[in-house]
DNA sequence: GGGCCGATTAGG
DNA sequence: CTAATCGGCCCG
């Protein structure tokens, strides 16, 4: 898209505080479909009781042995996969889970996959974005800086951003990690 | 092997 | 409010 930058590696070794709060505004996509980044969460791979680095050694082998950008996506309650950005190389280790989108590209597609029509119920949510964009376990592991059929784009269009606690953890959920695009009526939920 | 838990969602 | 549904972890 013309004024877009596209985003390296670089981006990704900074602290993941940095990395939540500037991917809002920024361009997702995967396959035909695309959305602006509007809500975004930041986990530690240190000391954070809710980052998966916490209790599962995958997680940890999964930071140490994966370059920064690199998709982390898992299986929730069984059911819903969620996608995050490994954030490494820099002084803080973690995650940035992506919450929701501005649904912008592939629309038709995305109400297909969700089976919604209303542009609010597409990507509100860390599951139901995935759902709409087609991302799934095949996906962990893989690159959205470099890979095929990815999109990772800063957008010129400034954006207003809220600061807020988590969502739906119990441990340390005290932390204002959670970063939104101010008035956005595409967020999960409101601050 | 069994029990428990979880970065959620849709439906009553 | 709750069911759905399963990988990872902690036992034993």
């Amino acid at each position: 898209m013309r004024g877009n930058a596209p985003i390296g590696i670089a981006f990704f070794q900074r602290h993941p505080l940095i990395c939540a709060r500037e991917l809002i505004g920024c361009t997702f996509g995967f396959g035909d479909t695309a959305g602006m980044i509007v809500e975004t969460e930041a986990y530690m791979a240190v000391d954070d009781r809710a980052c998966h680095t916490w209790k599962r050694a995958g997680a940890r082998e999964f930071v140490s042995s994966h370059a920064p950008g690199t998709a982390y996506v898992y299986l929730n309650y069984g059911m819903h996969w969620l996608f995050n950005f490994l954030v490494t190389g820099g002084e803080c280790e973690g995650f940035v889970l992506v919450r929701a989108l501005e649904p912008l590209e592939g629309i038709p597609l995305m109400r297909r996959r969700r089976g919604r029509e209303r542009l609010q119920e597409l990507c509100n949510g860390p599951a139901k974005l995935t759902q709409a964009l087609g991302i799934d376990g095949n996906h962990h592991g893989c690159d959205p800086l470099t890979g095929e059929g990815w999109i990772l784009s800063k957008t010129p269009r400034h954006q207003e951003v809220i600061v807020s606690k988590r969502i739906g953890i119990t441990q340390d959920a005290e932390y204002p990690w959670r970063f939104l695009s101010k008035g956005c009526p595409f967020v999960s939920f409101l601050a």
